[in-house]
DNA sequence: GGCTAGATAGGCCGATCGGCTCAATCGACG
DNA sequence: CGTCGATTGAGCCGATCGGCCTATCTAGCC
C-alpha cells in the first residue's frame, strides 16, 4: 500500500532530510542514489513506484536519467526536484517523462503532497501540471522548446571544462571551424550571445555540470 | 544549556531537513534565513550561539555575511556549509571568521558533531580545522590566497549577468578599457584564461551568483 | 615621507570571436 | 525517393579579446 520511493540527489544532506520528510508522510524509501547512473541502476533493481530526482548531478543528469528510466523501468513515476525554475528545464523534464516538477525552495509538505498526487496516478497530471506551472511563470514567450543536440552539449561541456575552441576540436577530432559552427547554433538555441552566457545558461538548465 | 542556532540557506527544503536533524541532535533552532542580509539581521536580533551558513546565496553571500557578523554579533560562532570544496572558498571562509567548514554531501551526523565541537568552544579549532582540511585536499600548490577586490567582483558579476565589456563599463560609469584592466587582474587571481573560465571559477567559489 | 595596492585610463597588436553565406554527408521519417 | 535535422567543413570580415606596456590618483601602512 505505501508507495515505494527512490531518492536521487548528489547531496547526502538533502537526501537525508528528504528521507525523513517523505517517510513521515507515509512513503517507503527503498533506496538512495547520488548520480544519474546509480539512479537508473537502482531503479531497475528495486522497481520503485516513485522516483524523486534532482537535475544537476555528476556522471548523468536527472533529465537524461529520467529518459532512460522511461525505457528500462516504465512503471516508475518520476518527480523532478531542482534549484532553478527555468521553463526550459521544466519543459525538458516533462518531455523526458517526468510527471511533476518541484523547486528546492518549496516546503517538505509540498513535496509530500505532490508525491501523493503522482502516486495516486492521475494519468494526465503531466499535461495539467505543465500547463499550470508554465502559466504561473512570467515568461509569455512562444516557448521555443529548445534543447541542444548531443554533440552541441558535448562541445559546451568542454568549454565549461576550460577548453579553448581549438582544444575542443582536438578532443572531439573535428576542426575548430566546426566547433564554431556548433557554437553558433548553441547561441541561437539558448539565446546567448557569447560562450560565457551559453555556458551559464546551460548550467542553469542542468544541461552541463560544473566540475 | 542547549545551544541556540540560526540556520541560513536559500533552499527551504534543505533548511527544513537540517532543522530536524540538528533539533534531534540537541540544538535549539531559533531562526532561519534565506539570504545573507536576512541572516545578519536575524543574528543581531536573535543573538544565536551558532550559525550554520550556506555560501552561495542571493543578495549577500555567506562569506560576506560571516564577515559582517564578526563585527555586529561577535559572540555568534559561524560554521560554513557549502556544495563545493575549493580550497580557496575554505580559505576565504576561515579568513572571514568561520570556525568550521562542512560540505553538503556529508551526513547529518557529521553536521551535528561539528556543531557540538564548535559550540564546546575549542578556541583554536579554526586553525586545526584549516590545517587538517587543507592537508587532506589534493592541492599541494602554494595557496596563493586569492580573493577578488570588491570592484573586480562587481565587474565579474555583471559579466555573469550577461553584460558585454562596453555594457559593464556603462553600468559602472568607467571606460571599457578599465573593465578590461580589471578582467586582466581577475584572470591572474583566479588563474583563468578567459571570461568564461573566470565566471565559472567565481561561481564555484561562491564569489558571484547565478541568477 | 616613501611604499604598496587598488581604481582609473590609454595605446598597440596579434589572436580570436561571432555573424554571414555556402555545401557535403548521413540517417531518419514519411 | 525526397526531405529534414544533425554533423562536418570552409571563407570572409568587422568587432572584440587578451597580453603587454605606461601613467595618474587615492588610500592605507610602516
Amino acid at each position: 500500500m505505501t508507495p515505494r520511493l527512490l531518492l536521487v540527489d548528489d547531496h547526502k544532506l538533502l537526501r537525508q532530510g528528504l528521507r525523513r520528510a517523505v517517510e513521515e508522510a507515509g512513503f517507503d524509501v527503498v533506496g538512495e542514489a547520488g548520480d544519474g547512473e546509480e539512479a537508473v541502476r537502482l531503479a531497475i533493481e528495486l522497481q520503485p513506484d516513485l522516483v524523486l530526482m534532482d537535475v544537476t548531478m555528476p556522471v548523468l543528469d536527472g533529465i537524461e536519467a529520467t529518459r532512460r528510466m522511461r525505457h528500462s523501468v516504465p512503471e516508475a513515476r518520476v518527480v523532478i526536484l531542482t534549484m532553478h525554475g527555468e521553463e526550459e528545464t521544466i519543459a525538458r523534464a516533462l518531455r523526458a517523462g517526468a510527471l511533476a516538477y518541484l523547486l528546492k525552495d518549496c516546503s517538505s509538505d509540498q513535496v509530500a503532497e505532490t508525491l501523493h498526487a503522482v502516486a495516486a496516478g492521475d494519468t494526465d497530471l503531466s499535461a495539467d501540471l505543465a500547463r499550470s506551472l508554465l502559466a504561473e511563470l512570467p515568461g509569455p514567450e512562444p516557448m521555443v522548446a529548445t534543447s541542444l543536440s548531443q554533440r552541441e552539449a558535448e562541445v559546451l561541456q568542454l568549454f565549461a571544462d576550460g577548453c579553448s575552441t581549438v582544444e575542443v576540436g582536438q578532443r572531439l577530432y573535428i576542426s575548430a571551424k566546426t566547433v564554431k559552427n556548433h557554437l553558433a547554433s548553441i547561441y541561437e538555441k539558448l539565446d546567448a550571445r557569447d560562450r560565457t552566457q551559453a555556458v551559464l545558461t546551460a548550467v542553469r538548465m542542468g544541461i552541463i555540470r560544473l566540475n
